[in-house]
DNA sequence: ATGCGATCTACAGCCACTGTAGGTTCAAGC
DNA sequence: GCTTGAACCTACAGTGGCTGTAGATCGCAT
């Protein structure tokens, strides 16, 4: 039986970030010990696991939601697993080709700006005037 | 004079995020109609143009209070300015890097996949254990 | 028995907004 | 001048995914 900070230990996850797990429903509420403190076996092990390193891949917590209750049935078809990960790619992709393009623009900014003075500053100028900027950005998102 | 309304439209802003400006002092307090309705002047729209337009570049808003500080005094040297730039174009390039890496290993997993029963899915497979994967990715960030 | 690190609950804070409720003001049309 | 309805006002809660804090309790080694 693994306590929470060993249980954090060997995920990589921060206590508080289980605790939270378990609050939005995502772990399952664990034993506890006579004092009242949580006690976790193997299957939560794996399940922190399985989180933690869908997060590292960039998936939401509603997706791991997802692909943990579909996992709970063996004999189901994999399609939807599989469309929930061609979703979260298409999702990367989407962000790299936003930041590519933010990329660009900074990079633009950044190299045409041969003045000195704040007055003069190019990267500045771009700033205030949108029409002086080539990309068609419309949100950050990341 | 312009209403918060007409301000939020020619900037492509929403009412209530102008209003969160002027919360966190992004925004001056502007002067008020009788009613005590926001009436906006030309300094206000270029102002909160120059902060959109950061924001769609990726600054984060302690940035662009930075840069409207530097922009306010025009004598000075801008290598200040260049170095928040110079910041944020970093910062774009190493989370381009990150989300390389998770398009490459959702690429390579979902590749993998040619169960048709969750019971086999590669995808799974992968998210449970992490040793079946590549990439030493540690944070998603965005 | 004691000490101290780990754990407990409950709650606030982060970023950058977004949405809601319930009330007031403005401007256009008659 | 009056009515209407859109736009505005304040105040506050909620989003995602945690992270940090305070003050109390537990567990284990000495």
């Amino acid at each position: 039986m693994l306590s929470i900070g060993t249980l954090a230990k060997r995920t990589g996850t921060k206590v508080q970030t289980i605790r939270y797990y378990e609050q939005i429903g995502l772990m399952p509420e664990p034993g506890r010990s006579e004092g009242g403190q949580r006690r976790y076996g193997a299957a939560e092990l794996d399940r922190l696991a399985f989180i933690r390193h869908s997060r590292q891949l960039g998936f939401s917590l509603e997706a791991i939601r997802e692909l943990l209750e579909l996992s709970d049935s063996p004999e189901r078809s994999c399609a939807q697993v599989d469309a929930v990960a061609q979703k979260q790619l298409h999702e990367v992709e989407a962000r790299i080709a936003r930041l590519e393009a933010l990329r660009m623009e900074l990079q633009r900014m950044i190299g045409e700006c041969r003045a000195d003075r704040v007055a003069n500053c190019r990267i500045l100028e771009v700033l205030r005037d949108h029409e002086e900027c080539l990309a068609d950005h419309d949100r950050p998102g990341s």
